[in-house]
DNA sequence: TTGTTGATTTCGCAA
DNA sequence: TTGCGAAGTCAACAA
Protein backbone atom coordinates (compact mmCIF):
# COMPACT_ATOMS: atom_id res chain seq x y z
CA UNK A 1 0.00 0.00 0.00
CA UNK A 2 1.40 4.00 -1.05
CA UNK A 3 0.21 6.41 0.44
CA UNK A 4 0.82 9.96 -1.30
CA UNK A 5 -0.23 13.30 -0.12
CA UNK A 6 0.06 15.97 -2.48
CA UNK A 7 -1.36 18.68 -4.20
CA UNK A 8 -3.38 17.24 -7.37
CA UNK A 9 -6.56 17.87 -9.52
CA UNK A 10 -8.38 14.77 -10.99
CA UNK A 11 -10.34 13.57 -13.81
CA UNK A 12 -12.80 10.99 -14.04
CA UNK A 13 -14.31 10.09 -17.60
CA UNK A 14 -16.20 6.73 -17.04
CA UNK A 15 -20.02 5.88 -17.02
CA UNK A 16 -20.29 9.72 -15.91
CA UNK A 17 -17.39 12.54 -16.17
CA UNK A 18 -16.38 14.47 -13.10
CA UNK A 19 -13.65 16.71 -12.24
CA UNK A 20 -11.64 17.74 -8.80
CA UNK A 21 -10.25 20.89 -8.98
CA UNK A 22 -6.44 21.65 -7.67
CA UNK A 23 -5.99 20.76 -3.69
CA UNK A 24 -4.01 19.07 -1.23
CA UNK A 25 -5.80 15.25 -0.99
CA UNK A 26 -4.29 11.50 -0.15
CA UNK A 27 -4.16 9.62 -2.98
CA UNK A 28 -4.33 5.76 -1.95
CA UNK A 29 -2.82 2.89 -3.83
CA UNK A 30 -3.53 -0.61 -2.89
CA UNK A 31 -1.57 -3.96 -3.69
CA UNK A 32 -4.08 -4.26 -6.85
CA UNK A 33 -3.37 -1.48 -7.76
CA UNK A 34 -6.87 0.42 -7.60
CA UNK A 35 -6.48 3.75 -6.34
CA UNK A 36 -8.70 5.98 -4.17
CA UNK A 37 -8.26 10.27 -3.71
CA UNK A 38 -9.84 11.28 -0.21
CA UNK A 39 -10.21 14.45 1.21
CA UNK A 40 -9.89 15.23 4.97
CA UNK A 41 -13.91 14.68 5.55
CA UNK A 42 -17.25 13.73 4.04
CA UNK A 43 -17.54 9.80 4.84
CA UNK A 44 -15.73 6.57 4.22
CA UNK A 45 -16.64 6.90 0.13
CA UNK A 46 -13.73 8.58 -1.71
CA UNK A 47 -14.09 11.49 -3.83
CA UNK A 48 -13.15 9.83 -6.24
CA UNK A 49 -11.58 6.23 -7.16
CA UNK A 50 -10.27 3.26 -9.66
CA UNK A 51 -11.46 -0.10 -8.98
CA UNK A 52 -9.36 -3.01 -9.43
CA UNK A 53 -9.07 -4.87 -11.87
CA UNK A 54 -6.94 -1.82 -13.38
CA UNK A 55 -3.67 -0.59 -14.40
CA UNK A 56 -1.40 2.23 -13.39
CA UNK A 57 0.84 4.23 -15.56
CA UNK A 58 2.91 6.42 -13.55
CA UNK A 59 4.44 9.91 -15.57
CA UNK A 60 6.15 12.64 -13.66
CA UNK A 61 3.68 14.58 -12.42
CA UNK A 62 0.38 12.66 -13.77
CA UNK A 63 -1.06 9.18 -13.10
CA UNK A 64 -3.49 7.66 -15.53
CA UNK A 65 -5.43 4.70 -14.07
CA UNK A 66 -6.95 2.91 -16.65
CA UNK A 67 -10.20 0.07 -15.90
CA UNK A 68 -10.89 -2.71 -17.66
CA UNK A 69 -13.99 -1.51 -19.52
CA UNK A 70 -11.59 1.42 -20.78
CA UNK A 71 -12.59 3.78 -17.98
CA UNK A 72 -9.95 6.43 -16.98
CA UNK A 73 -8.89 7.93 -13.62
CA UNK A 74 -6.43 10.83 -14.51
CA UNK A 75 -4.63 12.79 -12.04
CA UNK A 76 -2.34 15.68 -12.64
CA UNK A 77 0.34 16.14 -9.57
CA UNK A 78 1.18 19.59 -8.69
CA UNK A 79 3.21 19.08 -5.76
CA UNK A 80 4.20 15.72 -3.63
CA UNK A 81 4.27 16.57 -0.05
CA UNK A 82 4.61 12.96 1.31
CA UNK A 83 5.20 9.46 -0.12
CA UNK A 84 5.02 6.20 1.84
CA UNK A 85 4.70 2.36 1.33
CA UNK A 86 3.63 -0.35 3.35
CA UNK A 87 3.79 -3.82 3.38
CA UNK A 88 0.10 -5.41 4.69
CA UNK A 89 -0.03 -8.38 3.99
CA UNK A 90 -3.17 -10.34 3.44
CA UNK A 91 -6.39 -9.55 5.60
CA UNK A 92 -8.41 -12.37 7.78
CA UNK A 93 -11.44 -10.42 6.93
CA UNK A 94 -15.00 -9.03 8.11
CA UNK A 95 -17.39 -11.06 10.70
CA UNK A 96 -20.64 -9.97 10.54
CA UNK A 97 -24.06 -10.35 12.94
CA UNK A 98 -27.42 -8.78 13.03
CA UNK A 99 -27.81 -8.46 8.77
CA UNK A 100 -31.03 -9.94 7.06
CA UNK A 101 -30.32 -13.55 6.98
CA UNK A 102 -30.37 -13.80 10.79
CA UNK A 103 -34.07 -11.82 11.18
CA UNK A 104 -35.04 -14.88 8.90
CA UNK A 105 -33.65 -17.05 10.99
CA UNK A 106 -34.85 -15.88 14.12
CA UNK A 107 -38.74 -14.93 12.82
CA UNK A 108 -38.83 -18.35 11.42
CA UNK A 109 -37.99 -19.80 15.00
CA UNK A 110 -40.70 -17.11 16.41
CA UNK A 111 -43.14 -17.67 14.62
CA UNK A 112 -45.92 -16.73 17.04
CA UNK A 113 -44.43 -13.14 17.26
CA UNK A 114 -46.81 -13.37 13.84
CA UNK A 115 -49.34 -14.98 15.50
CA UNK A 116 -50.61 -17.83 17.60
CA UNK A 117 -50.67 -21.39 16.29
CA UNK A 118 -48.43 -20.42 13.07
CA UNK A 119 -46.21 -23.48 11.16
CA UNK A 120 -43.41 -22.82 9.09
CA UNK A 121 -43.92 -24.59 5.96
CA UNK A 122 -40.19 -23.56 4.24
CA UNK A 123 -37.60 -21.52 4.40
CA UNK A 124 -36.66 -19.39 1.00
CA UNK A 125 -40.04 -21.42 -0.54
CA UNK A 126 -39.05 -21.56 -4.53
CA UNK A 127 -41.29 -19.99 -6.65
CA UNK A 128 -40.41 -18.98 -10.53
CA UNK A 129 -39.98 -15.76 -9.85
CA UNK A 130 -37.44 -16.10 -7.18
CA UNK A 131 -37.95 -17.30 -3.19
CA UNK A 132 -40.64 -16.36 -0.39
CA UNK A 133 -38.42 -15.53 2.48
CA UNK A 134 -40.79 -17.35 4.47
CA UNK A 135 -44.24 -19.52 3.44
CA UNK A 136 -46.26 -20.51 6.60
CA UNK A 137 -49.78 -21.61 7.40
CA UNK A 138 -51.38 -19.79 9.92
CA UNK A 139 -54.20 -20.86 12.92
CA UNK A 140 -56.49 -21.68 10.10
CA UNK A 141 -54.00 -23.63 7.89
CA UNK A 142 -54.34 -20.64 5.60
CA UNK A 143 -51.24 -20.10 3.52
CA UNK A 144 -49.18 -17.18 4.25
CA UNK A 145 -46.23 -15.54 2.09
CA UNK A 146 -44.03 -13.83 4.37
CA UNK A 147 -41.06 -11.36 2.84
CA UNK A 148 -38.47 -9.64 5.54
CA UNK A 149 -36.69 -6.57 4.81
CA UNK A 150 -34.30 -4.88 7.36
CA UNK A 151 -35.44 -1.42 5.85
CA UNK A 152 -39.20 -1.87 4.54
CA UNK A 153 -39.50 0.22 1.31
CA UNK A 154 -41.70 0.45 -1.74
CA UNK A 155 -39.79 -2.16 -3.39
CA UNK A 156 -39.96 -5.12 -1.07
CA UNK A 157 -43.67 -4.36 -1.45
CA UNK A 158 -43.62 -4.72 -5.08
CA UNK A 159 -42.01 -7.92 -4.32
CA UNK A 160 -44.49 -9.47 -2.64
CA UNK A 161 -47.20 -8.17 -4.57
CA UNK A 162 -45.52 -10.43 -7.20
CA UNK A 163 -45.28 -13.84 -5.24
CA UNK A 164 -49.29 -13.22 -3.90
CA UNK A 165 -50.22 -12.96 -7.38
CA UNK A 166 -48.02 -15.73 -8.59
CA UNK A 167 -48.64 -18.40 -5.82
CA UNK A 168 -52.56 -17.50 -5.73
CA UNK A 169 -52.45 -18.94 -9.46
CA UNK A 170 -51.98 -22.36 -7.68
CA UNK A 171 -55.22 -23.94 -6.61
CA UNK A 172 -52.95 -26.24 -3.78
CA UNK A 173 -52.12 -23.20 -2.50
CA UNK A 174 -54.60 -20.54 -2.87
CA UNK A 175 -55.86 -17.92 -1.02
CA UNK A 176 -52.48 -17.22 -0.06
CA UNK A 177 -52.20 -13.84 2.43
CA UNK A 178 -49.15 -11.47 2.70
CA UNK A 179 -46.86 -10.22 5.47
CA UNK A 180 -44.71 -7.99 5.07
CA UNK A 181 -42.13 -7.71 8.47
CA UNK A 182 -38.56 -5.56 8.92
CA UNK A 183 -37.10 -3.45 11.37
CA UNK A 184 -38.73 -0.26 9.85
CA UNK A 185 -40.91 0.67 7.38
CA UNK A 186 -41.58 3.25 5.22
CA UNK A 187 -44.99 5.36 5.51
CA UNK A 188 -45.20 5.06 1.79
CA UNK A 189 -44.72 1.35 1.89
CA UNK A 190 -47.09 0.36 4.25
CA UNK A 191 -49.91 2.68 2.51
CA UNK A 192 -49.28 0.91 -0.37
CA UNK A 193 -48.86 -2.65 1.65
CA UNK A 194 -52.15 -1.98 3.51
CA UNK A 195 -53.98 -0.86 0.02
CA UNK A 196 -53.43 -4.08 -1.27
CA UNK A 197 -54.10 -6.18 2.05
CA UNK A 198 -50.66 -7.25 2.95
CA UNK A 199 -50.55 -7.31 6.64
CA UNK A 200 -47.32 -4.67 7.89
CA UNK A 201 -45.18 -6.17 11.10
CA UNK A 202 -42.55 -3.90 12.46
CA UNK A 203 -39.87 -6.72 14.10
CA UNK A 204 -37.31 -5.81 17.05
CA UNK A 205 -33.79 -7.20 16.33
CA UNK A 206 -33.00 -6.71 19.74
CA UNK A 207 -35.94 -8.28 21.62
CA UNK A 208 -36.45 -11.44 19.02
CA UNK A 209 -32.28 -12.34 19.65
CA UNK A 210 -33.29 -11.94 23.58
CA UNK A 211 -36.27 -14.16 22.92
CA UNK A 212 -33.92 -16.83 21.48
CA UNK A 213 -31.62 -16.33 24.09
CA UNK A 214 -33.88 -17.05 26.20
CA UNK A 215 -35.71 -20.39 24.59
CA UNK A 216 -32.38 -21.67 24.25
CA UNK A 217 -31.76 -20.92 27.87
CA UNK A 218 -35.06 -22.96 28.61
CA UNK A 219 -34.08 -26.25 27.10
CA UNK B 1 -5.84 13.44 8.49
CA UNK B 2 -3.74 11.89 10.49
CA UNK B 3 -2.78 8.17 8.80
CA UNK B 4 -1.68 5.21 11.43
CA UNK B 5 -0.20 1.58 9.83
CA UNK B 6 -0.62 -0.51 12.30
CA UNK B 7 -1.09 -4.15 13.43
CA UNK B 8 -4.75 -4.17 15.44
CA UNK B 9 -7.65 -5.78 15.91
CA UNK B 10 -11.24 -3.86 15.16
CA UNK B 11 -14.66 -4.13 16.59
CA UNK B 12 -18.18 -2.20 15.58
CA UNK B 13 -21.52 -2.53 17.33
CA UNK B 14 -24.49 -0.88 15.81
CA UNK B 15 -26.90 -1.40 13.69
CA UNK B 16 -24.97 -4.96 13.47
CA UNK B 17 -22.07 -6.06 15.42
CA UNK B 18 -18.69 -6.88 13.08
CA UNK B 19 -15.24 -8.19 13.96
CA UNK B 20 -11.73 -7.65 12.77
CA UNK B 21 -9.14 -10.10 13.94
CA UNK B 22 -5.51 -8.90 14.58
CA UNK B 23 -3.61 -7.98 11.28
CA UNK B 24 -1.77 -5.10 9.93
CA UNK B 25 -4.14 -2.17 8.55
CA UNK B 26 -4.07 1.40 7.69
CA UNK B 27 -6.09 3.87 9.74
CA UNK B 28 -7.18 7.32 8.37
CA UNK B 29 -8.55 9.52 11.13
CA UNK B 30 -10.21 12.35 9.11
CA UNK B 31 -10.61 15.99 10.58
CA UNK B 32 -14.00 15.43 11.48
CA UNK B 33 -12.89 12.55 13.82
CA UNK B 34 -14.51 10.02 11.26
CA UNK B 35 -12.28 6.37 11.40
CA UNK B 36 -11.59 4.42 7.87
CA UNK B 37 -10.32 1.09 8.22
CA UNK B 38 -8.87 -0.38 5.21
CA UNK B 39 -7.07 -3.28 4.29
CA UNK B 40 -4.30 -3.59 1.03
CA UNK B 41 -7.07 -4.67 -1.31
CA UNK B 42 -11.02 -4.84 -1.87
CA UNK B 43 -13.41 -2.00 -3.16
CA UNK B 44 -12.80 1.73 -2.43
CA UNK B 45 -15.05 0.76 0.63
CA UNK B 46 -13.09 0.11 4.05
CA UNK B 47 -13.16 -2.89 6.27
CA UNK B 48 -14.65 -0.46 8.49
CA UNK B 49 -15.98 2.93 9.52
CA UNK B 50 -17.75 5.33 11.76
CA UNK B 51 -18.86 7.93 10.03
CA UNK B 52 -19.22 11.39 11.37
CA UNK B 53 -20.47 13.14 13.69
CA UNK B 54 -18.51 11.29 16.11
CA UNK B 55 -16.01 11.35 18.67
CA UNK B 56 -12.75 10.05 19.26
CA UNK B 57 -11.23 8.43 22.56
CA UNK B 58 -7.94 7.49 22.41
CA UNK B 59 -5.88 5.31 25.41
CA UNK B 60 -2.35 3.76 24.61
CA UNK B 61 -3.23 0.83 22.78
CA UNK B 62 -7.24 1.09 22.20
CA UNK B 63 -9.15 3.88 20.46
CA UNK B 64 -12.82 3.95 20.91
CA UNK B 65 -15.15 6.02 18.35
CA UNK B 66 -18.50 6.76 19.70
CA UNK B 67 -21.20 7.78 16.24
CA UNK B 68 -24.26 10.24 17.43
CA UNK B 69 -26.69 7.29 17.83
CA UNK B 70 -24.83 5.37 20.37
CA UNK B 71 -22.51 3.20 17.62
CA UNK B 72 -19.31 2.17 18.73
CA UNK B 73 -16.36 1.40 16.70
CA UNK B 74 -13.39 -0.06 18.67
CA UNK B 75 -9.97 -0.17 17.68
CA UNK B 76 -6.86 -2.51 20.22
CA UNK B 77 -3.96 -1.37 18.94
CA UNK B 78 -0.88 -4.31 19.08
CA UNK B 79 1.58 -2.15 17.13
CA UNK B 80 2.10 0.94 15.15
CA UNK B 81 4.41 0.53 12.75
CA UNK B 82 3.52 4.57 11.21
CA UNK B 83 1.92 7.39 12.26
CA UNK B 84 1.93 10.90 10.31
CA UNK B 85 -0.30 13.94 10.63
CA UNK B 86 -0.98 16.26 7.60
CA UNK B 87 -2.97 19.61 7.48
CA UNK B 88 -5.27 19.72 4.37
CA UNK B 89 -7.40 21.87 4.43
CA UNK B 90 -10.78 22.11 2.69
CA UNK B 91 -11.79 20.64 -0.67
CA UNK B 92 -13.29 22.37 -3.45
CA UNK B 93 -15.51 19.02 -4.31
CA UNK B 94 -16.59 17.18 -6.56
CA UNK B 95 -18.14 18.49 -10.32
CA UNK B 96 -20.22 15.53 -11.95
CA UNK B 97 -21.52 15.16 -15.57
CA UNK B 98 -23.75 12.63 -17.25
CA UNK B 99 -26.33 11.46 -14.12
CA UNK B 100 -29.79 10.49 -14.94
CA UNK B 101 -30.82 14.89 -15.24
CA UNK B 102 -28.85 15.51 -17.61
CA UNK B 103 -30.96 12.48 -19.49
CA UNK B 104 -33.53 13.86 -19.01
CA UNK B 105 -32.92 17.09 -20.03
CA UNK B 106 -31.56 15.91 -23.28
CA UNK B 107 -34.43 13.90 -23.78
CA UNK B 108 -36.80 16.75 -23.49
CA UNK B 109 -35.13 18.59 -25.81
CA UNK B 110 -34.95 15.83 -28.06
CA UNK B 111 -38.61 14.53 -27.90
CA UNK B 112 -37.53 13.64 -31.72
CA UNK B 113 -35.86 10.53 -30.65
CA UNK B 114 -39.00 9.11 -29.68
CA UNK B 115 -40.88 9.72 -32.35
CA UNK B 116 -41.80 12.33 -34.97
CA UNK B 117 -44.25 15.00 -34.32
CA UNK B 118 -43.94 14.33 -30.01
CA UNK B 119 -44.86 17.64 -27.94
CA UNK B 120 -43.58 18.27 -24.33
CA UNK B 121 -46.22 18.13 -21.84
CA UNK B 122 -44.50 18.77 -18.86
CA UNK B 123 -41.10 17.69 -17.44
CA UNK B 124 -41.69 16.18 -13.49
CA UNK B 125 -45.36 16.22 -14.12
CA UNK B 126 -46.96 15.26 -10.96
CA UNK B 127 -49.13 13.24 -9.31
CA UNK B 128 -49.57 11.51 -6.04
CA UNK B 129 -47.68 9.33 -5.89
CA UNK B 130 -44.94 11.12 -7.68
CA UNK B 131 -43.68 13.06 -10.26
CA UNK B 132 -43.32 11.39 -13.90
CA UNK B 133 -40.13 12.05 -16.05
CA UNK B 134 -41.54 13.51 -18.49
CA UNK B 135 -45.42 13.84 -19.79
CA UNK B 136 -45.75 14.51 -23.45
CA UNK B 137 -48.34 14.04 -26.29
CA UNK B 138 -47.34 12.06 -29.48
CA UNK B 139 -47.98 12.87 -33.54
CA UNK B 140 -51.93 12.21 -32.66
CA UNK B 141 -52.29 13.50 -29.67
CA UNK B 142 -51.99 10.85 -27.50
CA UNK B 143 -50.84 11.10 -23.53
CA UNK B 144 -47.72 9.36 -23.22
CA UNK B 145 -45.98 8.87 -19.83
CA UNK B 146 -41.99 8.96 -19.87
CA UNK B 147 -39.57 7.22 -17.68
CA UNK B 148 -36.03 7.41 -17.53
CA UNK B 149 -33.15 5.79 -15.81
CA UNK B 150 -29.81 5.52 -16.24
CA UNK B 151 -29.83 1.50 -16.10
CA UNK B 152 -33.24 0.14 -16.63
CA UNK B 153 -34.82 -2.71 -13.91
CA UNK B 154 -37.78 -4.46 -13.18
CA UNK B 155 -38.15 -1.50 -10.47
CA UNK B 156 -38.47 1.05 -12.94
CA UNK B 157 -41.10 -0.69 -14.89
CA UNK B 158 -42.87 -1.01 -11.91
CA UNK B 159 -42.62 2.55 -10.82
CA UNK B 160 -43.77 3.58 -14.69
CA UNK B 161 -46.75 0.38 -14.16
CA UNK B 162 -47.56 2.45 -11.17
CA UNK B 163 -47.92 5.96 -12.68
CA UNK B 164 -49.84 4.65 -15.89
CA UNK B 165 -52.38 2.81 -13.50
CA UNK B 166 -53.36 5.90 -11.89
CA UNK B 167 -52.93 8.60 -14.53
CA UNK B 168 -55.53 6.11 -16.91
CA UNK B 169 -58.20 7.01 -14.44
CA UNK B 170 -58.06 10.34 -15.72
CA UNK B 171 -60.36 10.85 -18.19
CA UNK B 172 -58.75 14.06 -19.12
CA UNK B 173 -55.86 12.54 -19.57
CA UNK B 174 -56.97 8.41 -20.71
CA UNK B 175 -55.62 6.55 -22.61
CA UNK B 176 -51.87 7.05 -21.21
CA UNK B 177 -49.13 5.07 -23.12
CA UNK B 178 -46.00 4.47 -21.57
CA UNK B 179 -42.41 4.58 -22.65
CA UNK B 180 -39.76 3.30 -20.43
CA UNK B 181 -36.09 4.86 -21.63
CA UNK B 182 -32.64 4.16 -20.10
CA UNK B 183 -29.14 4.15 -20.92
CA UNK B 184 -29.24 0.36 -20.80
CA UNK B 185 -32.37 -1.80 -20.12
CA UNK B 186 -32.11 -5.34 -18.09
CA UNK B 187 -33.57 -8.25 -20.46
CA UNK B 188 -36.01 -9.39 -17.16
CA UNK B 189 -37.14 -5.49 -17.02
CA UNK B 190 -37.57 -5.68 -21.01
CA UNK B 191 -39.26 -8.52 -20.85
CA UNK B 192 -41.95 -6.75 -18.35
CA UNK B 193 -42.48 -3.89 -19.89
CA UNK B 194 -43.70 -5.03 -23.32
CA UNK B 195 -45.86 -7.59 -21.48
CA UNK B 196 -47.38 -4.86 -20.43
CA UNK B 197 -47.84 -2.87 -23.69
CA UNK B 198 -44.97 -0.51 -22.46
CA UNK B 199 -42.29 0.47 -24.92
CA UNK B 200 -38.57 0.69 -24.29
CA UNK B 201 -36.03 2.71 -25.84
CA UNK B 202 -32.69 2.51 -25.11
CA UNK B 203 -30.53 5.75 -25.22
CA UNK B 204 -27.62 7.20 -26.50
CA UNK B 205 -25.99 9.59 -23.80
CA UNK B 206 -23.15 10.36 -25.93
CA UNK B 207 -24.90 10.86 -29.36
CA UNK B 208 -27.60 12.73 -27.84
CA UNK B 209 -25.05 14.83 -26.22
CA UNK B 210 -23.30 15.40 -29.05
CA UNK B 211 -26.54 16.47 -31.17
CA UNK B 212 -27.44 18.71 -28.28
CA UNK B 213 -24.25 20.04 -29.22
CA UNK B 214 -24.73 20.33 -32.93
CA UNK B 215 -28.28 22.21 -31.94
CA UNK B 216 -26.92 24.67 -30.46
CA UNK B 217 -23.70 25.18 -32.96
CA UNK B 218 -26.39 25.67 -35.32
CA UNK B 219 -28.51 28.53 -32.92
C1' DT C 1 -21.26 -15.46 -16.75
C1' DT C 2 -25.37 -13.25 -15.67
C1' DG C 3 -28.95 -11.75 -12.72
C1' DT C 4 -30.83 -10.52 -8.22
C1' DT C 5 -30.69 -8.67 -3.69
C1' DG C 6 -28.73 -6.62 0.47
C1' DA C 7 -26.05 -2.71 2.58
C1' DT C 8 -23.51 0.08 9.17
C1' DT C 9 -25.26 1.35 1.95
C1' DT C 10 -24.00 6.95 1.07
C1' DC C 11 -25.62 11.09 -1.18
C1' DG C 12 -28.57 14.70 -2.64
C1' DC C 13 -32.89 17.00 -3.13
C1' DA C 14 -37.29 18.50 -1.75
C1' DA C 15 -41.29 18.94 1.27
C1' DT D 1 -35.84 16.97 9.89
C1' DT D 2 -37.62 13.42 7.27
C1' DG D 3 -38.60 10.94 3.22
C1' DC D 4 -37.44 9.14 -1.08
C1' DG D 5 -34.86 8.01 -5.23
C1' DA D 6 -30.14 7.68 -7.49
C1' DA D 7 -25.45 5.73 -7.36
C1' DG D 8 -19.19 5.25 -11.43
C1' DT D 9 -23.32 2.31 -6.13
C1' DC D 10 -20.29 -2.41 -4.23
C1' DA D 11 -20.49 -7.22 -3.04
C1' DA D 12 -22.34 -11.74 -2.12
C1' DC D 13 -24.80 -15.46 -3.84
C1' DA D 14 -27.52 -18.33 -6.97
C1' DA D 15 -28.74 -20.02 -11.55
Amino acid sequence: MRLVIASCSVDYAGRLSAHLPLATRLLIVKADSSVLVHSDGGSYKPLNWMSPPCRLTEEPGRWVVTGKSGETLTIVIAEIISDFSFDLGSDPGLVKDGVESHLQELLAAQLEVLGAGWRLVRREFPTAIGPVDLMCRDSAGVSVAVEIKRRGEIDGVEQLTRYLELLNRDPLLAPVRGVFAAQEIRPQARVLAEDRGIRCVTLDYETMRGMDDGMLRLF
